[in-house]
Formats: C-alpha cells, structure tokens, sequence
DNA sequence: AGCCTTCGGAGATACGTTTCTCCAAGAGTG
DNA sequence: CACTCTTGGAGAAACGTATCTCCGAAGGCT
C-alpha cells in the first residue's frame, strides 16, 4: 500500500467545498489509482479479488456514486431512450387516451427496464429546447405521420429509431406494426359468416397508417364481394365526436346490419347509439370494435373485440431498438441484425426492415347470432415474422 | 475573418473519423473561439449581433448540435426528472392499473415538459444499475410506502424527492396529497343524508398512505355515530381479487345498504354483485366509489365517483420539485420558497412542507334515492391551501 | 544466464461543454 | 496626454469518467 496516497490527487484547486465523492477520492483511500477503482468497480481488467473487492468496499463506504454524466460522455452511451407518441389534440400525450398506448407504453418500459435501458417521455412536436438537452441512445415513435419532421431531424443526428406503425415516408431504423390489412379481413369475414349482409364502418379522419390501411382493407373488401361502402369517419381524438358518428352511422338510410369501429370508445358509443335506436345487439347489429379494455367483456351483451397486442408490439419495438443500439441481434426473431451495425443504415439501401405482428380476435356475444360463448381465435396467419 | 481559422482546432490526434461536429468545429469555421460560439448561441457574455448570428449560422450550416452529455457534466444540470410509481404487483409500473396514475402521469409529464425537464419513468425497487447510470435532476415518488429504501438512497444521493401521498417516514423535500380524511368524510355524510343506515366500504390490504387514511377515516365516523364498521378489505393490485371481495360483503349477514369503494374497479364489481344478489341500485343499495374513469357516468345506473383530481396533483408536484431544483418559488400557490435553497432541507428541521389538495365529489344516480340529475359539488372545504 | 510471458497496476489523454479570468484596442475625459 | 471605461473576445481550467499505452517485477523455460 503506497504510503503517499492520502495526498489528494487534485490539483490545487481553489477549496473544497463539500461535494460528493468522486473516483479520485476513492482510489486515494484505497491507495490505488484512478485506473484501478474504474476497472475494480466494472468488472474490467485484470485485478486480483482482493484488490477488487477492498476498492469496492472503499468506494461503498465513501457513498461514491459514479457520474452517470461523465461515464455518459465518456462512453457515448447515456441508457436513455426516447418514447413518444404522436398525439392528435392539443395535450402532448395520447397515453391514457386509449388502452392501447397504455399497455404498450407500460411493456415498453418494462422491457428497456429489463435491459438496463430507461424510457424518456417527450413530445411529439420537436421541441429543440427538451429534445436538444437530452443525450438519447434511440428513440421510440409511436404512430409517426406521413413526413415525420421529427423522425427526420433524429436521423440526421444519427439516433436510431424504431417507430410503432409502418412510417409512411421517413427514415426510420426498423418498425413494427400488425398486420392491420389481415385484421380487417379477418373481422369482416368473421361478421360475414356471422349473417351479415351490410358491413359498416367507424374510422378516423386523421392519416396516420392504421387508420388508412384499416379503412383501405375494408373499401378494397368492399369492392372485392360488391357491397356498398358504409362509414363514417370522424377526429379519433374527440370522445365526443364519436358518439355522434356511431348515431349517424345507424341513423342512415342504409343502415348496416353490422359495424366495425376502428377505435377503443366506439363499442360503447355503438351500443348507446343502438339502444336509442331501438336495434338488439346482436339480433339486429352485430358489433365488434378495436380495443384493448376488458370492459368490453362485462358489457351488456359483451362485446367483441380485436386486440392488437399492444405488450407484445412494445417489448418488440424496444427490443429492436436496442438491438440496433448495440449493434446485437438478441434473437427477437427478427433478423435484421445485419442491416443495424453500418451507421443504423446508411440510407440508401432500400425499405428499412419491418416486422408484422399479429392480432387476436377476442370473440364475444355481439358478434354471433347463434351460441352466445365466448372463445378466442385468431383471424388469419400474419403476412410475415 | 481569419484566413488562418480552417485549420482545425483538434490537437494532433490519431485520425478525423466521420464524426459529429463539436463546437471546436464551429469556432474555427466561424473564424472565432469557442467561448464566442458558446456565448453565442447560448445568448450570454456580450456581443455584436452580427456575430452572434453569424455563428449562429455557421453552426446550423454544419449541424452542430451540442453533446447534451457535455452540457450535463459540465453544468450539472440534466433536465431530466425520474418517476417511479410504487408497485404492489410484480409488473414495474402501474399506470394502467388506475386510470389515477394514467392522468397523474400524463399531467406531470406535460408540467415537466413545460418547464424545460423531461421524465424518466424508473422502477420502484432502486435497480442500482439503471437508477446509478441516469443524471436526474429530481425525482417524483408516487405513493412512496412507510419507509422506502429507495426515498432514503436518492436522499442520501442528494436528489431532491418530492412524493405524491404523505411520506410515512422518508426524507422528501415535500410533498403532496389529497385531503383523504375530510374526503370519506364527506362521501360518509352524502350517504347519510341520501338515507343509508349501515356504509360498508371495500378497502385493500396494502399499507399504502391513501388505504390507510381513508380506512382510518372511516373506522373513526363509524365511531362516532356508532354504527359497526363492515368492511372487507383485498389486494388492490388484484383485479379478480377486488370482485370476489364485492361479493364477500354484499353477501355478508349484516349486509350494509350502502358502500364505498376505495378502487377504480370497485364500481363495476359492486354492481355486478349487487345484480347477483337482486339488489337494486339506487333503491336497495347506494353506491360510491373512488375513481378517474368516466365509465361510470355511462353505467347502468351511473355511480357516483370521487375523483381525486390527479392531474392537478401531477401538475403541482412537478413544479414543485422543478422549484426546490432550482430553488425558486415559481408560485405553485405553496409557500415553502425558503425551505429548499439549502441543501434541498439538511434534515433535522421538523417534517418536510406538505400540500393537501381537494378531492371532487361527483354525484350520479347510484347515490341518491331522490332526484337523478346529476350534480357536482365540492365534498369539504380542503384542510389547507 | 538470458528470454519470454503473465500479472498487477500506474499515467495520461480525450470526451465536449461552460465559465472564470484576463487582455487588447478604441473611446471618452480631465 | 495620461487615464479610465467599455467593447469584443481569447485562453484555459475544470466537470468525472473510461480506456489506451506502457512498465516493472516475478516466474517459467531453454
């Protein structure tokens, strides 16, 4: 043990005030160097255990917390991911509007959690003030627009990112999204098969992909067995305004015998709507609407719904994402592995990989006519994984 | 402008590789030193307009974008804030379970973002890997338990706390509750008055500010008026729990002619149960129970909710911990300005500043044998503030 | 005896800012 | 003219870590 190791080896500074305890102090009462702590302290090196556990036991009992600041500047590498979500009114979060994001938010986190990696919550607008100030390994986007600026403006600063919904036309380092085309079949079959003779359909006014592709599947269904389109469309953010749409949709000429509504308050808004109508569900309307909440099993009937997975799309989505940070495929299934390392694509290179995830159909009584029990089913086999 | 200045500022080092550029890179192709560009383009020391927009310039011409991580180290400062929801179930986070914590979360998040930080959603049990390797500014406990470990360690760390519920007894720099008390008070006496003889209440097991204080509050009325407590009390995390425990006390021989319920789910299941056993809502049996969700204005009949206003104690608890990190008293309506600045309160002066925030008392058709309409009115006047 | 290898660890540098200190040159002032 | 201010800006010291390079010493081998 070096008998002058108590000398601080700071240089003479000003005075020391009282600050935390940093390496320096710790490797100068353990009479190492700073080298030493570091690699003691992280398992690198080549130190003998009795060497590598005194500077621990030096470092606990100073209190010493690493700066996660200068061991991020230092690596490069902060632990942090960003997570937004594209929000369609004026609060910047969409978290609790629908159960979806909720679960997914919540599996996303546990799963960069179980990582090592923490979740940063930030908007979707690009706030250069908080987005500027935050060094971010990647980044998650839920449901990007068409032209995503933001999407854009990270890839420029060289973050990865993996975004939740197929990006419409920005460079994203892979996504994932259900197979929301199959889906739509699938729950139009299933009504069809059900006796339906008039499907209809409640969906959104804004562009982002699963709205369009959803009501595409059904217009393109449409054309395919001849039935007139029925829908209405209305701002997916406005509770309110989906009340009224169910009521206009029922209250057409052409009433469907039969709705599909794209969004998680419209199996309510529907059975409301209904019920002023005079209509049984599901003797003279079938019902079956996209949600995540399990009140739709105690409702009166209960309802069926399609759930689209949203555990299983955040932990994927986060996984990517981790994978591309660290330039590792840890078996997702996904393999995109080799696509990651070179810069987190150069771009250039064709269509960022994507990743199809399945739905599940949770079949209840408002979408059968004869037995009224509930099973589970999946609609069709995903296009690809 | 200098001839001299493309020559790059990097001293002899190995080799330029494609990276990002620093503010050296600036500076020299702005013909100017690094203090300028900082000054620059971070507003301060004095200079010429037409330099500051020059450099200005010249740094978006090269998309400089300052290393966050840098700024971090160097000013200590990270603008980033932890949140972390106590956990009763072995999922990390809860903030779906309630729709409390989804708006309380979602309220905080855009307080923060409002204000410059951004939140970290973090673990309850203090992961020393994630927790040590994240600069927080501050961290917002929700509902932190008797004596958390994890309150006491960023204490220890120097992090300022700022917790949702009365600390049992952890260090936080303050914190903020609902009136608990005068809310089951108030709800006991709207009861009342609505004409029920014998109030049961559906509590849980958990140790947790709010259960305890509102059980308390509850055994204590009983007390005074003299009517004996029925109750029965579950694990909140357990949704499945929660129904059997309705049934249980409707069930009971002493079975009370009124109920409150301490959980969002508490609703839905007492009507279940109360369907069950023929019990008909308002007329044999009063409902109220405590939640966020407005399901309950749609249910049959709708049940009458306490709300405890979680987005104005997000929104308070966020700036209140933004004003103890930089020690100013922006105004949040709490005067506790001079308890912060030293040191984040050097323990040992009395228990740290609380706020009681009011809770709202939303009447339906379940609670009254009367009139149907629906009416809003605040319980009790709230302790403080 | 000379040489190679491994062990244990020290030194120094770089990461990219912010900010404190200091300086030169011109402008006013008596 | 000698002086003080003010303006505009440069230099350099931190911030606290990780890691690359290098080095002495102690064996082991031929």
């Amino acid at each position: 043990m070096t008998a002058a190791a108590n000398q601080s080896g700071r240089r003479p500074t000003t005075s020391r005030r009282l600050e935390r305890a940093g390496i320096r102090d710790v490797a100068a009462a353990a009479g190492v160097s700073i080298t030493t702590v570091s690699d003691a302290l992280n398992g690198k090196g080549r130190l003998p255990d009795e060497t590598r556990s005194r500077v621990r036991e030096v470092a606990e009992r100073l209190g010493y917390r690493p700066s996660a600041a200068a061991r991020t500047l230092r690596t490069g590498r902060s632990g942090l991911i960003g997570l937004t979500v594209t929000t369609y009114g004026e609060e910047p979060f969409t978290f609790t509007e629908f159960a979806y994001f909720a679960e997914m938010a919540r599996a996303a986190t546990s799963a960069a959690l179980g990582r090592g990696y923490a979740l940063v919550v930030l908007p979707a607008s690009s706030r250069h003030d908080v987005w500027g100030n935050i060094a971010l390994d990647g980044t998650v986007v839920i449901d990007p627009p068409d032209q995503d600026p933001l999407v854009s403006e990270l890839y420029r600063s060289g973050v990865p990112v993996v975004s939740d919904g197929k990006p419409g036309n920005c460079p994203v380092t892979a996504w994932v999204d259900n197979d929301h085309e199959a889906a739509v079949l699938g729950i139009l079959d299933h009504l069809s098969e059900a006796g339906a003779r008039r499907i209809g359909l409640l969906t959104g006014t804004s562009t982002d992909t699963y709205t369009r592709l959803s009501t595409e599947a059904y217009l393109g269904w449409c054309a395919k067995v001849g039935q007139e389109p029925v829908y209405e469309a209305y701002p997916a953010h406005d509770p309110a305004a989906g009340a009224v749409a169910a009521d206009r949709l029922l209250a057409r000429p052409d009433r469907p015998d039969a709705v599909y509504g794209l969004f998680d308050p419209n199996g309510t808004d529907l059975l409301a709507a209904a019920r002023r109508y005079g209509l049984r569900v599901p003797d003279d309307l079938l019902l079956v609407c996209c949600s995540e909440s399990d009140v739709y099993a105690t409702t009166e009937p209960p309802i069926t719904t399609l759930s689209l997975k949203p555990r299983k799309i955040g932990t994927t989505v986060v996984n990517l994402l981790i994978d591309a940070i660290e330039g590792v495929d840890s078996g997702t299934g996904v393999d995109i592995a080799r696509l990651f390392p070179p810069r987190f694509r150069t771009a250039g290179n064709g269509p960022p990989p994507g990743t199809l995830m399945p739905t599940e159909l949770i079949v209840r009584a408002s979408s059968q006519r004869r037995s009224p029990r509930t099973t589970v089913s999946p609609p069709r086999p995903p296009g690809e994984v």
